[in-house]
DNA sequence: ATCGCTATTCAGTGTTACTATGTACCGGTA
DNA sequence: TACCGGTACATAGTAACACTGAATAGCGAT
């Protein structure tokens, strides 16, 4: 993962991980795992299972342990209401910054 | 700002800094207010000053001294060659973040 | 019994933007 | 003269976040 990705991850790795959520309950070894696949490459797992602990610890997703087949029991996340709106909060942010990177790309003002 | 934009802006107000850099050269001062312009309420005076220095020390921005008619002098900022490289580096970095935060937002998968 | 895959955790590090404050130059005004 | 507001830059300390690297643990297959 090069540095400036690194770096742009900050603060949007949170709502992309929340808009992973809001779709379903996953458990931090599958979103790693979807993040790759994707063409995050280099997600490292530390990042995603330390990311996941602050938006338990900040009450914006559910936790349910889930044994499962093969290895130690998963901890399932779900987004609950408050995730919700937070999460809609983080599209606003995120949009009204991609528009004025928009217009900086095409203007070249 | 909010604490999601803040956080959000790591990685991406370096690109904006450099994206107006790209059309003219700029001073700090200026670049905050420009910025403010903008709809970036709060960006802080010290923030822009010490990318500005970052920038600098990594090669990526010429520098020169400008008197001016009120207040001490003002130091222009401009890109040089290695700016422009890295400039384009951040447009694909953004442009791969854009697209998935993107086919998140809609598909909702 | 050892390897590989699944699955989570955690201490330590580097980078970034913010806060708060300080310095300094200038013109206008009381 | 003294002071204030606008211009212009700098910096020490703080908070937040993603990464590195390592550890722990369960399971199936060789």
């Amino acid at each position: 993962m090069g540095k400036q990705m690194t770096e742009m991850l900050k603060g949007t790795l949170e709502g992309i991980v929340l808009a992973i959520l809001s779709s379903r309950p996953a458990y931090g070894y599958e979103i790693t795992a979807w993040l790759r696949d994707r063409g995050f490459s280099d997600i490292a797992e530390g990042t995603v299972y330390a990311l996941l602990i602050r938006l338990e610890q900040r009450g914006l997703v559910d936790v349910e342990k889930v044994p499962s087949e093969k290895g130690p029991p998963r901890k399932v996340y779900s987004l609950n209401a408050k995730g919700r709106d937070y999460l809609e909060e983080f599209w606003r942010t995120w949009s009204f910054l991609a528009e004025r990177l928009e217009q900086l790309r095409e203007r070249r003002t």
